[in-house]
DNA sequence: AAGAGACCGTCTCCTTCGGACGGTTTCCAC
DNA sequence: GTGGAAACCGTCCGAAGGAGACGGTCTCTT
């Protein structure tokens, strides 16, 4: 049994990344392609540049793109969408693949252990991440902010996903950070003016 | 200049992870690693078991772990948090490391391609996004239901902004499906009962 | 005492990640 | 025009991560 379709080799996530991408802008180069994420996706989901670089020819050999080498000096390659790239798109696209991805958010890691640390610790954490989080946003309002016709009608969605993401984050923060300074969190202690707070030893189950 | 201090090797999440974990619980096997992962913090942040039983040796060389040996018959490594353990969670708890993850979550990247698909398979995309968050939300739910002394706050706390992330996600994934079904999308066609839709071509800067 | 099924651990292969490194082109000062 | 700074562009490598196949061990039941 071997494969009989090279074109079928496994996709991942960059794969539909350039794929996507070649097919919105008709051709790129791999620099292009970093500068395409760069503006758009890569807002959310940022890819190694090196990806980019290692992908295009491997869909190419996948028959998905094509190569084509610029006649000027630099020589870079351009890559287009094939039919069969086209194809594989599409079917992406149409495929109810409902993945969920995960909340890999280092923050949450460490709130997940805050009991672990003071309850200044904890304060800290929060103000820092309600200070991130808030410069994440102003970021992406800004792209928010661009003329209707800057960018397609799905990837605005996308955006306005992402601003909901990060004004949940810090209303969540703000609030944690209230609760902790009113000493409304049962567990905690209340913030004083400590700076070092224990870390649980007790011996337990072995 | 050589490193003074082999503890200060560079720590990942996985560490720290392993490092709350064995403090919490005042020691673990492996395994037990894996199981206390899967009912916390694994719930957002999914790690591959392998790296449960690859990190605790790791972090006893770097001396923040010690292990022992189990007498009876499988004779399991048993890891404990030492003195430089304790002291490096610590660190990291208290530290103002405010990283801030990324919002990876493959439906949003097929959402940015969405304008190069038919109208119908940002529907069913939609369709699947409600089902799925619909469905891991209920599994926090579940797990939020828990009584009070089930989970550390810090824990419950970082539960609660899951349980905000899915909410979100349900929302605006609904919101969508509405949207695109009242045509209520600039841009994207009405959807009748097409099923396979267009992808881009047209050739662009190169 | 035997076998089923849960429990537990290791290994390997392949991809990703981050970043160091190096070369090229353009542009501007002079 | 020429020198060089700055931006532009591309490749490579080592370390870590991730999926999952595979194998061994214990417990419980009959």
């Amino acid at each position: 049994m071997e494969d009989p379709s090279p074109a079928s080799a496994s996709l991942t996530p960059v794969s539909y990344l350039v794929l996507g991408l070649v097919a919105r802008h008709g051709s790129a180069t791999p620099y292009d392609l970093k500068v395409f994420a760069a503006q758009s996706v890569g807002n959310f989901w940022s890819f190694a540049h090196a990806q980019l670089y290692k992908e295009p020819p491997r869909l190419a050999e996948a028959g998905l793109l094509v190569e084509e080498r610029e006649e000027s000096g630099r020589r870079r390659r351009i890559f287009r969408i094939t039919d069969a790239g086209r194809a594989a798109l599409r079917a992406w696209l149409a495929s109810g693949e409902t993945a969920l991805g995960e909340l890999r958010a280092p923050g949450l890691l460490k709130l997940a252990f805050a009991e672990l640390g003071g309850p200044a610790d904890a304060v800290e954490l929060a103000r820092g991440q309600v200070a991130a989080h808030r410069s994440q946003l102003a970021t992406y309002e800004a792209f928010a902010a661009l003329p209707a016709d800057a960018m397609p009608w799905s990837l605005r969605r996308a955006l306005e996903l992402g601003l909901g993401y990060e004004r949940l984050q810090i209303d969540f923060w703000a609030r944690l950070l209230d609760d902790l300074m009113a000493g409304r969190v049962e567990g905690a202690g209340r913030v004083e003016g400590e700076a070092a707070g224990p870390v649980a030893a007790e011996p337990g189950a072995g």
